[in-house]
RNA sequence: CGGGGCGUAGCGCAGUUGGUAGCGCGUCUGGUUUGGGACCAGAAGGCCGGCGGUUCGAAUCCGCCCGCCCCGACCA
């Protein structure tokens, strides 16, 4: 491609509006522009480097056996009855009608479609198992789309979906699944690894995120630093041991007028105790009904872990008026003693408080001497706490550490939620029909993209991988107005094509910098500059993007060495 | 949805006693330049987010609406 007619708009200034540097660079690189909150159009150089991440994972793909097809967009509120999530799944999902009133779904993901496709059509034990994916736009109605393409409200997602006969055949396909996504992600040089994860919404209990390196991730990797343990989890579904506090004295029960004292910081502060010592109480409506959450007040609730306990999906804070229903008093002043016509659960860290801390259920006051199994009891003790740094490693009780992450990909083993639900079976070789047992893998195509550019940039813009990068190879003529720079640039352009290098030409009649700093911006791999230097000495100039050496190639045969050079490059990429 | 901020030329921004709008970059024309975002001269480009109100007069004051960004509860 010559850069002339090109559609590539560069900009010399950050957008306004972008935040983090992988959605500040593709707006400046003209990958893409902005339509709306979390709606953007794709130029042709942020499509090709998409297309690219496609490609490889469309390769790994069927190279795991599975097979590409194309699931509509559209589909009907029917199918999502079935499987109960057209209530469950919330405002997160974009509904529309049709003139008829009908109402319909804009897919967030695909579980529903895919069973209602493989029911009725894949009928017997001897066709399994089946895996299905495609590459295709997903819509959610994101609560706060944000950084660009990492939060969109659409965005582009392979999806894929696996049948099975029974579990062992899914837990060897998902291996294999985790096998193909690894290779994937490696194979677009990312540094990224695979952590235990909460299913949310998804269902089933055995799922993996694969976690891109990066400061700006969202998610919060807990992992362990023994050698060899290799625990790591996010921190909606790690565990850990969380230290013990020592046990306060054994006062007695005793009611103190704590005015205007809501928040565990302000009540520690007023009583000068320290935060270990309450008995935080949380009242939650999980499904319309009250809960009481107990948690120890140095700690926080993890609500992934709350959904789970309750086996519940939607759960929230209550808000004041239930809060008030509920315990007779104002917000801040909750607490398990006396508590009625309400359950209670509890964190561990609760268990053998004594001496705690807790609002008294009147407004402005609170318990002290508060004692677990004395003054009070719950229906149960779960591990509800939202786990950090420091805590003990489940499996071997090193202290874990923490690190943020992008999350590009996520396999879950779903099990039959689906096929039960939507009556989607298969006769086995016994003769009775049961359900399919499921798999399904997601990987976020376009948020790939910007995870590889927060991994691999400078000051001066992206540094591609060569494997997804727009163009291999950018060829800067210094002086277009000369005829034999032309011809050298353009002789090496057609070779480097015939030998199936993809390149840009950037024959624009600009001065130097500006190519070289929008060379830099854009940051194809390799660099070729033709100018009055190399050109006495019959030679043209070679630099990677990000390394600071160039080197001198023979005009003749440069085009074979460049060529040599991606094809090797991109072999040791794909392993 | 709650809290905070912003909407003025393609992009980044200025614009306070209220008097019909400016800067830098980019674009176009001409010239001089040409190894890391050149310089000079000239030019084009604005329903000042929308609607309503106050006023002789509104980018500016008031109200409502829309859009966008950031901070808190979700997920590929």
């Amino acid at each position: 491609m010559f850069w002339t007619k090109a559609f590539i708009p560069t900009l010399k200034e950050d957008p306004a509006d972008a935040e983090i540097v992988s959605h500040m660079l593709m707006i400046r690189a003209g990958m893409m522009r902005k339509l709306g909150a979390g709606i953007y159009t794709y130029l042709p150089l942020g499509w090709r480097a998409i297309r690219k991440v496609e490609g490889i994972v469309r390769e790994e793909m069927d190279r795991a056996g599975a097979q590409e097809l194309l699931l509509p967009i559209l589909s009907p509120a029917e199918l999502w009855r079935e499987s109960g999530r057209w209530s469950e799944y919330g405002k997160e999902m974009m509904r529309l009608k049709d003139r008829n009133e009908r109402e319909f779904a804009l897919g967030p993901t695909h579980e529903e479609v895919i069973t209602g496709t493989v029911r009725g059509e894949v009928r017997s034990y001897r066709e399994l198992p089946v895996c299905l994916y495609q590459i295709q736009t997903k819509f959610r109605d994101e609560v706060r789309p944000r950084f660009g393409v990492m939060r969109g409200r659409e965005f582009t997602m392979k999806d894929a979906y696996s049948f099975h006969r029974d579990p062992a055949s899914l837990d060897d396909y998902y291996k294999i699944m985790h096998e193909a996504y690894t290779r994937i992600f490696r194979r677009c040089g990312l540094d990224f690894r695979a952590v235990l994860a909460d299913a949310g919404i998804m269902g089933g209990k055995v799922t993996h995120e694969f976690m891109v390196l990066a400061a700006s991730g969202e998610s919060v990797v807990l992992s362990c630093p023994a050698q060899g343990c290799g625990y790591a989890a996010t921190t909606d579904t790690a565990s850990g041991a969380i230290p013990a506090c020592a046990v306060a004295g054994d006062e007695p029960l005793r009611e103190v007028h704590t005015p205007g004292r809501k928040t565990v910081e302000e009540v520690t502060a007023f009583l000068k105790v320290g935060p270990e010592c309450v008995i935080k109480t949380l009242i939650y409506e999980a499904a319309g009904a009250p809960v009481a959450v107990l948690i120890r007040g140095d700690r926080d609730v993890n609500e992934a872990k709350l959904q789970n306990a309750l086996a519940c999906i939607n759960i929230a804070l209550a808000d004041e008026a239930v809060i008030r229903r509920t315990t007779g008093a104002g917000l801040g002043f909750a607490g398990p003693v006396g508590l009625r016509g309400i359950r209670v659960i509890a964190d561990h860290t609760v268990k053998g408080i004594t001496g705690g801390v807790t609002g008294a259920n009147k407004t402005d006051y609170h318990l002290t001497g508060v004692r677990e199994g004395r003054d009070f009891t719950v229906s149960g003790y779960h591990d509800l706490a939202l786990n950090r740094e420091g805590d003990g490693c489940p499996r071997c009780g090193a202290a874990l550490t923490a690190y943020r992450g992008i999350e590009v990909g996520q396999i879950f083993k779903l099990g039959t939620k689906y096929s039960e639900s939507m009556q989607a079976v298969f006769t086995d070789e016994d003769g009775a029909a049961k359900p399919f047992v499921m798999g399904c893998y997601g990987i976020g195509i376009t948020r790939t993209v910007a995870a590889a550019i927060e991994q691999h940039h400078d000051r001066d813009g992206i540094i591609w991988p060569l494997s997804i990068a727009p163009y291999h190879v950018e060829i800067i003529p210094m002086n277009v107005g000369d005829e034999a720079t032309m011809k050298v640039a353009t002789d090496l352009y057609a070779a480097l094509g015939q030998r199936g290098v993809e390149t840009l030409l950037d024959d624009r009649d600009e001065r130097p910098g500006v190519k070289f700093k929008d060379a830099d911006l854009v940051g194809i791999p390799y660099r070729v500059v033709i100018g009055p230097k190399g050109l006495a000495q019959g030679k043209v100039e070679l630099k990677s993007r990000g390394s600071k050496e160039t080197q001198l190639l023979a005009l003749e045969g440069a085009a074979e060495e460049i060529a040599l050079m991606v094809r090797t490059a991109l072999d040791k990429l794909a392993g």
